[in-house]
DNA sequence: GAAAGTGGTTTCCTTTAGGATACCATTAAA
DNA sequence: TTTAATGGTATCCTAAAGGAAACCACTTTC
């Protein structure tokens, strides 16, 4: 029982590390964006609505020290930075996609429940 | 174009409705120890450690609305309150493994690039 | 020479999440 | 009669997340 408990702990912890990663107002969106492919930071700004760039800013830097984003400076002028998901970062798709699912078929249980609430969500 | 950006916020807002049910510091350490069985409100204080009654009660109430989580009064005295995971709370299962196991990896990744720091977290 | 675009940082402010403590009614045991 | 246990709620407070605006250096265009 002791053990269970301990191994347990492990497994929410395992849970939370992720949870980490992924939450926040606009990590969802950001990885979105960059999962159509390689974009600059006003691209982002533009792209990911409502974004501000100290928002913006600082989650790049998060999901670049988690190597989920690689950034590169092109030496062109006034400089240029590109932002893309690395191949680790690809492989957050799998539990993206069951989120996404899961959350599709809420939306729908919720709607047929009490449809009037719902949209107001 | 713009179709795929209409379609593409509809999935983002899935994946944050599922977001939002599973974040927070406490919610998915309640449906951990729920996954085992049923459970009352006192046991569930002990077994989730460091939650207060006031996170438990507004945590459980917000798994109630979702659905994912049944209340039951028993007509003793004192009154003793079941908790249960719904068939529905069941089906967060898939979404909860992947994230677990995406977790567990990234730890070891980080653990074999520095160890030192990530022995820290 | 001024404006606009590049990619940010800094400061200050508001909003939200979470925690500590006290409190409530009920009942059984000591 | 006091204590402990049941399952909470109400109030107040702190800490963290997030937002708005100003500012920075550099370069091209008007």
């Amino acid at each position: 029982m002791e053990k269970v408990h301990t191994e347990c702990k492990g497994k929410i912890r395992a849970i939370h590390d992720t949870l980490d990663i992924l939450s926040g107002k606009w990590k969802i969106a950001i990885i979105g964006s960059l999962g159509f492919g390689t974009r600059r930071f006003m691209e982002l700004q533009r792209e990911v609505e409502g974004i501000g760039a100290k928002m913006l800013s600082k989650e790049l830097r998060e999901l670049e020290i988690n190597d989920l984003v690689k950034r590169t400076v092109l030496d062109t002028k006034p400089v240029t930075v590109e932002y893309q998901l690395t191949e680790y970062g690809k492989t957050l798709q799998d539990i993206i996609d069951e989120m996404m699912k899961w959350g599709e078929n809420h939306r729908k249980r919720i709607m047929s429940e009490s449809p009037k609430e719902a949209e107001l969500i």
